[in-house]
DNA sequence: CTCACATCCTGGATGC
DNA sequence: TGCATCCAGGATGTGA
């Protein structure tokens, strides 16, 4: 599903006709995603102003002004586009209109009005991973999916000696500990990996052995989370990376897929120059790597 | 703690 | 053209 820099991408598509914008009418057209909506939700949702529009790890956020707030995962295939007529001074009347050729899996429709105008958006999921729940603001930190989050891989954040802490004495290999929400929040299967080869450093490792004997980060922890801050804000830079599923609320599609080093590149050339060994797809935790063995030995 | 694996779903690519 | 199979960006829960 989307990473970090494709759900950062989502909220920067949305908070134009989101931010400040109140929800005039909201369709929910099933009873569940992966899990059921809350109680009321539609209702509850209805009349009130978006305060701001913000991001934790994969999770979408919008603040509203009765101390709510609106929490949305995309899981693996969701995704959210803005309808407006064009010249944005859309009439209730064109919300009525057809819905589009296919609307299967349009599951939720917020019809906003706020600064910039009306505009409808839509959220969009064949796979139904995706998951979406209101709650108090002041709980947000105790709820189940925010307890136990790991550290934002963005900007400052994310800090070796900090990193040290969280990887001191695993064994799991490195793989699997990038992907632990737990540790790093917001790394998926993409940005792990080409993490690791920018960072040139094995997905077999133990994950403690990137720390000292002192608790101190290693060298190669230094470089890691170079790493990961790198591939993160280019690939957000990017508007992230468009393979199956992700798409950008305008309809757009990111491209940092063709700046891929290893990801979905299997059988191709290391592109690290002077390197010539191939990319190789070996499956950890049930979860394709894809890495350079050559350059990715250590 | 760690791992392998199944599970929730649909759709696209591939192979016969 | 059909049909079967495998695979997918996530997260959770099970049992070993």
């Amino acid at each position: 599903m989307p990473e970090l820099p494709e759900v950062e991408t989502v909220r920067r598509g949305l908070e134009p006709v989101m931010q400040g914008a109140r929800f005039m009418g909201v369709e929910q057209r099933r009873a569940d995603l992966r899990f059921a909506f809350p109680e009321g939700f539609a209702g509850r949702l209805e009349g009130r102003r978006v305060v701001s529009l913000g991001r934790r790890a994969k999770y979408l956020l919008a603040d509203l002004d009765d101390g709510m707030v609106l929490i949305c995962h995309l899981g693996m295939s969701g995704s959210f586009r803005i309808e407006t007529a064009g010249d944005g001074s859309l009439t209730p009347g064109i919300f009525h209109q057809a819905r589009s050729k296919d609307d299967r899996h349009d599951h939720v429709v917020f019809d906003m009005e706020g600064p910039a105008g009306r505009a409808r958006v839509i959220y969009n999921d064949p796979r139904r991973f995706g998951y979406m729940d209101l709650v108090a603001r002041a709980a947000l930190a105790e709820h189940a999916w925010f307890r136990g989050l790991g550290v934002e891989p963005t900007g400052n954040s994310l800090d070796p000696a900090d990193l040290a802490k969280r990887l001191i004495g695993k064994t799991a290999p490195l793989k699997a500990a990038l992907l632990d929400q737990r540790i790093i929040a917001g790394l998926g299967n993409i940005y792990v990996c080409e993490a690791m080869w920018r960072a040139e450093l094995s997905p077999l490792k133990p994950a403690g052995r990137l720390v000292g004997k002192t608790g101190r980060p290693r060298e190669a922890l230094v470089r890691l989370t170079e790493a990961i801050r790198a591939v993160i804000s280019e690939a957000i830079a990017a508007g992230g990376s468009s393979l199956r599923d992700h798409i950008r609320t305008d309809g757009t599609l990111g491209y940092f897929q063709h700046g891929f080093s290893v990801y979905d590149r299997e059988g191709k050339a290391c592109p690290r120059p002077g390197c010539g060994d191939t990319v190789r797809r070996i499956v950890q935790g049930g979860r394709s790597t894809f890495y350079c063995p050559r350059c990715q030995k250590n």
